[in-house]
DNA sequence: GCGTAACCGAGACGGTACGTCCCGTCTTGAT
DNA sequence: ATCAAGACGGGACGTACCGTCTCGGTTACGC
């Protein structure tokens, strides 16, 4: 079980998800195939261990003490994790794979994105707590729109993930929050 | 040629991308499964030329004459597209190919990213026409932070494409550009 | 253990020795398979334990007064107790098993084929006994041209087991050993 | 094709029929198992095909001139191809085979007992031909006395295939035919 | 009457082969 | 001459059992 993880993470690093194959865990791990299938139901689930806290450690809530350094921390920390690395592309390919596998995705919503919300929720929190931002402001649109942005980049590789890029994102995000206090988006259609 | 791509829809329509085989296609179509390959090098680049134009046109360009009116437009007019369709579907089963196929990422690239962005890059160009926002804003942060958190949801599927979501985001967005010349958010700390 | 050779008949009877597995009979004894490995070596053996006894008692040794007699009513016994029923689709999937099995072929011929030839032989013996035959004659022989005729046609199942067969069968083995006491066959040439 | 009855005579010879595996077989083949699939439906035909026209070859069809030199001739041939040869322990192993798979006993009668039974009949026939026996004499009984008692010792291997035996065998079957113009076995009841 | 050992059910384990599904390439026969 | 039809070598799939191996829980015995 933890030399089937091992085997996992090492063909993941060496040749990405799209190369892992049930039968070389085994093998590798000098395992039973259906032992490896009594623990993890799909090759998802069993990179999604694999992979699993790893990324939490590596990308540790901030605490600057203002909403924008928070933010900016959490993008840059974020960007450093993914980008160009081996944790990158198996965040990718685990994406992928998220998107044909709906028992997978029931599992990558409660074990990946619901615990790594909750943590970042914290930032936004804070900031409404030291009333930076108003406390109706809604801190899911909030996540995803640091967040989102980001993933957009990574996933169509469009446009690269420089820094640049996070300091704009957070200082529209920021300037975008801050602001008003008069006028709300309800007078729109 | 004609009914290979037929074909390909249909299946993605009945059953997804997940379950698109290039084998099924040309039985379908009646046609060789060497004469698919002849015309496409995978399944990625078939189910992406039978999806293709479809979704431009039915995303259009808006003009509604204000840059929240046309991003809100063009936001409500991709999760209509998008949010619980066929055409979502098959959306994130080809974002999700990306990621495992360097060569379909390049088309997709070229061929998908590059013309959404050229089309939709015009509203922030008009915004800036218009002066409601400044001209050295990056219009592809911008497009990045109308359009990342709406594949967001999409892909990781934690909170569903509301349009309150639509609002926020598009309120968020344009208070963020537009606030800016009369200062800055330091101010307000 | 008895639960255990139970559960073997049921699973024999039900589908057959190419159906029988460890794992089934277990379940169904409601016993641990390493108990099963404790008393049984192989499946062949346990099959063997639940077949054995039973066929033995249903083909029970004639005594009919004459050669001809016993023989015909030893080959109708065994036809009736082997053709068209669970018990003789039993004997051939042990049979099918002595083959590929060395050790099991041990048992068969110790625990099986040497207890009924050596029952059976005594119908020779008898007839020797009563000089219906002459006493050189080789009762091994004899038992091969009794029951080999009739493996022969279950085995391969290319015509009936009728009792026409058996008649046949029995009248030219009792011929050809009556006869040659007064000469041999070539005379008749 | 030629190339996977190649591999799988190899094999049989090796390590016998129980040991025979379509994986091994395509693999020693240079094929894919999919085509031995599409060819042999089993491993029993498979092996059959391999064993096939060997044995039909090797065992030809004796001419001596007289019915008693025949039969003895005949079985002497299928002891000295069968007796402790890699052939015997094939045609062992297939017709354990034979017992566990319907299909496989289908082609086997038809395209093994069948053949070798309408050739080995016409030494029957010409023994009537000859007058040397009744032309009612049930020829396929004949053919059971003479391939059963050998076929029993084969698959039980209680006693040994010796020329004895032949002898013992052929000698009684061929009084049992010739003796009796007088009195038949329907006296019996 | 109470430890303690033997037993045994349950089933996980490392393996092997199964038969299936597609892959992308190559061959063939009919139009 | 083109192309549908589909055979081919290949590789992974997920399953079924194999025979071995811990685990606990339950007896039943000796003290």
């Amino acid at each position: 079980m933890q030399a089937t993880l091992q085997a996992t993470t090492e063909i993941l690093e060496e040749r990405g998800f799209a190369a892992l194959t049930i039968e070389e865990v085994a093998n590798r791990a000098g395992v039973g195939k259906a032992t490896v299938y009594r623990w993890w139901s799909s090759k998802g689930t069993l990179a999604f261990d694999a992979f699993g806290a790893r990324f939490l450690e590596r990308h540790p809530l901030p605490d600057t003490g203002s909403l924008e350094g928070d933010l900016l921390a959490a993008l840059r920390s974020w960007i450093t994790v993914v980008d160009g690395t081996t944790t990158g592309r198996v965040l990718t390919g685990l994406l992928a794979e998220v998107q044909r596998d709906p028992e997978l995705a029931d599992e990558w919503r409660q074990r990946f994105v619901g615990v790594v919300r909750t943590q970042q929720m914290i930032m936004i929190e804070r900031a409404i707590a030291r009333s930076e931002i108003s406390a109706d402001c809604d801190s899911n649109v909030v996540l995803d729109l640091l967040y989102g942005p980001a993933y957009h980049r990574l996933l169509h590789s469009h446009l690269p993930l420089t820094d640049e890029f996070a300091r704009h994102v957070v200082d529209i995000i920021v300037r975008g929050l801050t602001v008003g206090d008069v006028g709300t988006h309800e007078e729109l259609s």
